[in-house]
DNA sequence: TCTAATGTAACTACAATGGTTTCACGTAAT
DNA sequence: ATTACGTGAAACCATTGTAGTTACATTAGA
């Protein structure tokens, strides 16, 4: 399986909520450019508020950011929905036979070398801020087609 | 989610493979120590031998190393079971709105650090061998308590 | 008060995983 | 040849997790 939908969800209603006017960022307008449900997304921004994120309150229109996004990482957003559920990254097969000499070893041997490579994908998540996402995103705004894509006459 | 448990069971299954007697190790017998159903390791070994890891023929009990355990790195074995589907680690939400400029852009931006992401864990799992990890087993069975666990007369 | 929005619970649909049964086929020993 | 054992593969089931959906209580503000 791959890591929840939830993750890039969050990051785009992040963005959503910086570029717009406040109170105009309803979970039905977020919704509508996630192309989801409404209740996905208040799931996802109750999940960023318990993380101390963005500020939602019941009655009012749109969540608030409470820190800018540059001092945002990828990280903070995939831990605040919990992108990769309890037990970590890696399933292990549980109890294995304990009368086996690899049975009752294998999952303390392995379990390092799952530590170590989940926190080297965790830690490219910290280096990028949702910040450069939306930077990103701009520059993709910007771009100009290059000449194979314009109209010809032949 | 999670990545399956099809990775760590391979990891199993091989190292029992490479200290058992030739013919010894059938898929019952490695069914008995992960402590799963035969049928699961058949499936297994039969991913192992497609990527050529091991080689296993209908009728002869036990299946066959065709590489040295040290010169087989988790990065081969999570690839051969294809311990991450299709489409990649990290999951996308499909079809945003193409009408919103966040919307038509958020998949192109989140992608590099995706695969940037992703390719960092598998970096590290391309730096064990299971050999390292069989080392690791032996090292944890030869292993003497430390003296808190020793039995007292207080 | 009335409207609009959020928070939350409950239910459903769907997909993926792993376990299980079953059976045909291949090998090897008797 | 026959028998026993093991693998390969198909089919099916149970369980789980995700996301979508409905419904409703609650809150803010006009």
């Amino acid at each position: 399986m791959n890591i929840s939908t939830k993750f890039p969800v969050a990051v785009h209603t992040l963005i959503l909520l910086s570029i717009s006017q406040p109170g105009t960022a309803t979970s039905d307008m977020i919704a509508s450019s996630v192309n989801t449900n409404p209740v996905v997304i208040r799931r996802i921004t109750g999940m960023l508020g318990r993380a101390g994120l963005v500020e939602a309150r019941a009655g009012i229109a749109g969540a608030r950011l409470k820190k800018p996004l540059a001092e945002i990482t990828l990280l903070e957003v995939y831990k605040a929905v919990n992108a990769v559920g309890e037990g970590g990254l890696f399933a292990v097969h549980e109890s294995p036979n304990p009368n086996c000499e690899v049975g009752r070893n294998i999952q303390a041997a392995m379990n390092p070398i799952f530590i170590s490579a989940q926190r080297a994908m965790e830690q490219i998540l910290e280096q990028t801020t949702v910040a450069d996402v939306a930077g990103d995103i701009s520059q993709l705004e910007g771009i100009v087609l290059p000449d194979y894509f314009a109209p010809t006459n032949s």
